[in-house]
DNA sequence: TAGCAGGAAAATG
DNA sequence: CATTTTCCTGCTA
C-alpha cells in the first residue's frame, strides 16, 4: 500500500480546518474531529474498503500525517476513537486559510497524534461501545462504509469547486497546456508549495497523465511527489465518474455529476465581476475573503484581498496579480456601470450597480 | 501602510 | 476590439 507521505511538505497539521471550515449543520461552528492517516487517493477509492484493508495490515505501522474530517457528518458511534486511513487531499480551499490559523498554535506531532487518535480495531469499537462481539462486525462495516462515502463525497466537491473556480475540467487528461499550469498554480496555492510551473511547461494532461512519480520527483525534488499524489486524486475521481471498469460500483452515496467546466457562461472568458459573484455564492468556500454586507443591495466586502486577487490570478493564469491590479481592475467597472463605491464609501467595501 | 482614484499603455483572447 | 493587466502619480484614512 502506497503512502505518501504529504504531510511533511505542509504547514503545521491543519487538524481542525474542515470542520471549522464546513461548521454544522445548525449553524455552530464549533466542530470537533476526527483524525485520518495519510494514504493515496486510489489505494484508498480502489481497494473497496482501505479500512479493511489496512486493518488486514495489522503489524504495518499506521502511515503518518493526518487530515480530518468534520464531526457533524460522521456517524456518532464512529467518533469513539476512530482512526481511519484515507487520503490527504480533503484540504479545501478553507483549509489553507485555516492553515494560517493554525500556524499559531503549535502543531500536533503526528506521533502525538497517532496516540489520540487509536486505529480503528474491532476491539476499540466494539469494547469502545459495549456492543455483543456478534455485532462488532455489523456495526464497523456501517460507520466504514459511512465514513467512507462522506469522505468521498467531500474529495468530490473540492475537486468541483476548483473545477468551478478554475474553469477546467476534472479529468486531466483532457487539460491543455495552460490547464495544466493552472491545476499546478492551484495546487502550490492550497499546499503553499513554491512555484514549479516552469519545470512543467509545455505539458498537456495527457503527459501529465503519463508521468510517473519518479518523473515528477526528478522535475521537483521538493513537491514533485506531492504534485504527483495530487493528480493522482484527480486522476482517480475522474475516473470514478466515467468508471475505468464497467459496473464497479465504488461511488456509494457521492454521486453527484460533475459540473460544467464553467457554470456561468461556457467558452467566453470569465469577467471579474463574474468571478467574484462566484466567490460571494460560495461563502462556505470563501466566506474568508469575500462576503455579502448587503447582498439585496449587493454591497460586499473583500475581506483577504491577498487572497481574493490570488484566487483571480490563478483563475486567469497571472501569478502576479495582486490587490493593487484587481481594483484597478474593478475600478474600471466604474465607468461601466457594473459595480460602483458604495454610498457611504468604506474600505475594500464595493457594490454590485445591478444586484441579482 | 494599505487602500483608493484614475491616466496611460501594453497585453490578451 | 473590449477587457484586463501593468505601471504609474497623487491622495486619503
Amino acid at each position: 500500500m502506497t503512502v505518501y507521505q504529504l504531510r511533511q511538505h505542509q504547514q503545521p497539521t491543519p487538524l481542525t480546518s474542515t470542520v471549522e471550515a464546513m461548521g454544522s449543520p445548525g449553524g455552530d461552528r464549533m466542530g470537533s474531529t476526527v483524525h485520518l492517516p495519510l494514504m493515496s487517493f486510489s489505494d484508498y477509492s480502489h481497494s473497496g474498503s482501505a479500512l479493511r484493508a489496512w486493518e488486514e495490515e495489522e503489524d504495518t505501522k499506521p502511515p503518518r500525517g493526518l487530515i480530518s474530517v468534520p464531526k457533524h457528518t460522521v456517524p456518532e458511534r464512529s467518533l469513539q476513537g476512530v482512526f481511519l486511513p484515507c487520503f490527504d487531499m480533503l484540504l479545501t480551499e478553507n483549509s489553507s486559510w485555516l492553515l494560517k490559523k493554525s500556524e499559531a498554535a503549535p502543531p500536533v506531532p503526528p506521533c502525538k497524534a497517532l496516540e489520540q487518535c487509536p486505529v480503528i480495531n474491532s476491539q476499540s469499537l466494539g469494547l469502545g461501545l459495549g456492543l455483543p462481539s456478534g455485532l462488532e462486525g455489523q456495526v464497523e462495516e456501517c460507520c466504514l462504509e459511512q465514513v467512507q462515502s462522506m469522505v468521498l463525497g467531500e474529495v468530490l466537491k473540492d475537486i468541483e469547486t476548483a473545477c468551478i473556480l478554475l474553469n477546467i475540467t476534472p479529468d486531466p487528461m483532457e487539460w491543455n497546456c495552460g490547464n495544466v499550469q493552472k491545476w499546478l498554480l492551484w495546487t502550490e496555492h492550497l499546499y503553499r508549495l513554491p512555484q514549479v510551473g516552469k519545470v512543467f511547461q509545455e505539458l498537456s494532461g495527457k503527459d501529465l497523465c503519463s508521468m510517473t512519480e519518479e518523473d515528477f520527483r526528478q522535475r521537483s525534488m521538493q513537491c514533485g511527489d506531492l504534485l504527483y499524489a495530487h493528480l493522482d486524486i484527480w486522476r482517480s475521481a475522474a475516473c470514478m465518474k466515467e468508471p475505468c471498469t464497467p459496473g464497479d460500483n465504488r461511488l456509494h452515496g457521492a454521486e453527484e455529476s460533475w459540473p460544467k467546466a464553467d457554470s456561468s457562461c461556457s467558452g467566453q472568458p470569465i469577467h471579474l465581476w463574474q468571478f467574484l459573484r462566484e466567490l460571494l455564492f460560495k461563502p462556505h468556500n470563501y466566506g474568508h475573503c469575500i462576503r455579502w454586507l448587503n447582498k439585496e443591495k449587493g454591497i460586499f466586502k473583500i475581506e483577504d484581498s491577498a487572497s481574493v486577487s490570488r484566487l483571480w490570478g490563478i483563475r486567469k493564469n497571472r501569478p502576479a496579480m495582486n490587490y493593487d491590479k484587481l481594483s484597478r481592475s474593478i475600478r474600471q467597472y466604474y465607468k461601466k456601470g457594473i459595480i460602483r463605491k458604495p454610498d457611504v464609501s468604506q474600505r475594500l467595501v464595493y457594490q454590485f450597480v445591478h444586484p441579482v
